[in-house]
DNA sequence: ACTCCATATGTAAAGGTTTACATAGCATGG
DNA sequence: CCATGCTATGTAAACCTTTACATATGGAGT
């Protein structure tokens, strides 16, 4: 039974007593056999404990069952929730997930467009907004891709993302509800188009509270902690403080407090502040980060989705996805101090 | 030059005007070939763009580049860090990493078993205790195999983990030379055997200090923060009190945290608290956790190092590898308090 | 009874490699 | 000058599938 070399189609065919092909299409195209034969055949497989030898089935189908999923740095808590999400509608459908970082390096990127190239992928998942494969994108033929969170720059790839809008939305309407009006935005429209969109999200909340231009305030950081420390002590410098920060990221808002807590600011009692992604330590921080949750393996399950269905059709059914994230209400926000208001 | 389908080893050898047989040996034995000979290729290879189609290799060779890394958890924290170590080690040596995760679900790991039976991965890393292939686990003939963390269950499979009771007897060292005498162990003997090893260290340190039995205050939980905090309740309930809490992981010293604070007690100026892992959020708690951080990414690494040793070797080199934890000290030791001492 | 068609199965080629074996060329030693 | 052996290359088989095409079987329609 378990013997030293794995059974082939051929074994099973034998035992079954007919042709290889008929075993083949017993697996494969069950409607096409006679019901005698599917019985025969299914039995044999269990006696011998066949399974499809995937190399040869991929060489003479052309096509891998695997999925390269690439990301600049699977290290990131972020990357983790979401490749189960990619893990498990992937593997539900045949599929099987090879993983790969690029730590933003180029030579690295090369190898895995090696990886594409030498058929060991029929489709890319992309974890960065730009094609990770050099001075050698352009001529690169890739398969099947999608990305996730960004657009991928300069392809037409379909990409599941986050609706920023939205979220940034439901975070100044809170502030505003909570009371506040002097709310400033502690961004970076440099780096990525997702905070961009935050931005544009921030400036439609108070347009429809018809907060003038006068109480809006927007710092440019760069979306890291450090960017949130400074962005503190600019606005100290001026004369109108807001009474709220709301930050781009939960990084920004991790520096913005470091900042109020060394000038001996209370949060959320002298300064409300809120973040946007709910990393992982957004609910040990002191007080607990008021953010926007990423729907890390929701969006994981829509983008292996929207993979498999352009492997299967060659189609994009769409462009872009943008799931609606959720606003998680913690501790750092509250009615803005008298002082301040 | 970037043609519709892929160059194949024929169309290289019918521009470098050789058989195919030397391209192969041009490109795998280069040693084999005339320099002459091997420059055409070469040369043919750039002008073809030719990359070998590793379907076809892996079939002929009757092996993949692939290893399979099989987890309960691929959202775990910890897993990432280590995927990275295990990520880079395998590409530097041409192999891609395929991840899977069971939740413990053997259902699921029998499509992994599956994944092996047809040749789509020529070795296995373990995250699991335990073979997750459920009731087909014995007849399964595994590849080559190593685990990562413990020891597994069943197979005369090797590991690579840390040197659990050096890393418990660093945090016990730690306690004893800042003063306290009554530690209790808050332990897990049952779930992992790394747990038990901990405590070993605890033992042998106490040992080594020369405190006797009688100041020794063990309590069994189960790992988790629940167990920490029970840990605390029933203590209270006892006489003689510890000045210090020595987890047998982060997650256990969390529960204890939760468990001192809810009774009013500071710490560590009441009592002290340590754990073993330093999970991510240990650096955020108030206090900073004082903990045994695993060396992760360097575990990975190793851990596929042994593999692919086992891969060309045949023969494990040895059959445990562990490494040296280092401790972290944070915030939650002090000296024992006086009330306590 | 004969033709035709549908259904079920078989035969063999093709997919791209690697490598055992065969061959050719050439130098070395007698 | 021939036998021998070494080096470089070529030929063809094998790895295991899938599937186009061929064939066989049986039933329906005339």
């Amino acid at each position: 039974m378990s013997n030293s070399t794995p059974a082939t189609i051929e074994d099973v065919a034998r035992i079954a007593n007919v042709s290889i092909a008929t075993v083949s299409r017993a697996i494969h195209m069950p409607e096409k056999v006679a019901n005698s034969t599917r019985l025969k055949v299914n039995q044999a497989i269990a006696i011998t404990g066949y399974t499809t030898n995937a190399m040869a089935r991929s060489l003479r189908l052309g096509r891998s069952n695997m999925i390269l999923v690439v990301a600049p740095d699977i290290g990131d808590p972020n990357f983790s929730n979401i490749l189960i999400g990619l893990e498990n509608e992937a593997r539900s459908h045949g599929y099987g997930i090879l993983i790969g970082h690029t730590q933003n390096d180029a030579q690295r990127g090369l190898e895995y467009l090696k990886f594409l190239n030498s058929n060991q992928a029929a489709g890319l998942i992309l974890f960065t907004g730009i094609l990770p494969f050099g001075h050698q994108t352009m001529t690169a033929r890739l398969p099947p891709s999608v990305g996730v969170f960004e657009p991928v720059f300069n392809g037409g790839i379909p990409y599941v993302g986050v609706d920023d809008i939205a979220g940034a939305r439901k975070v100044v309407d809170l502030l505003i509800a909570e009371g506040h009006r002097k709310i400033a935005f502690i961004g970076d429209s440099r780096t990525r188009l997702a905070y961009s969109r935050r931005r544009m999200g921030y400036e439609a909340g108070m347009d429809a509270a018809e907060i003038g231009a006068g109480l809006r305030i927007v710092f440019e950081g760069d979306g890291t902690i450090e960017s949130g420390r400074l962005a503190v002590e600019q606005l100290f410098m001026r004369d109108t403080l807001p009474s709220a920060f709301m930050c781009v990221n939960d990084q920004t808002a991790i520096g913005v407090m470091i900042g109020l807590k060394a000038r001996g600011y209370d949060i959320p009692g002298d300064f409300s502040v809120t973040g946007f992604d709910d990393v992982p330590q957004a609910v040990f921080m002191s007080p607990s980060l008021t953010t926007i949750r990423q729907p890390r393996t929701a969006i994981g399950k829509q983008a292996m989705a929207l993979l498999l269905e352009l492997l299967s059709d060659g189609e994009p059914p769409e462009t872009e996805i943008l799931l609606l994230p959720d606003l998680v209400v913690r501790n750092s926000v509250s009615a803005p101090s008298r002082a301040r208001r």
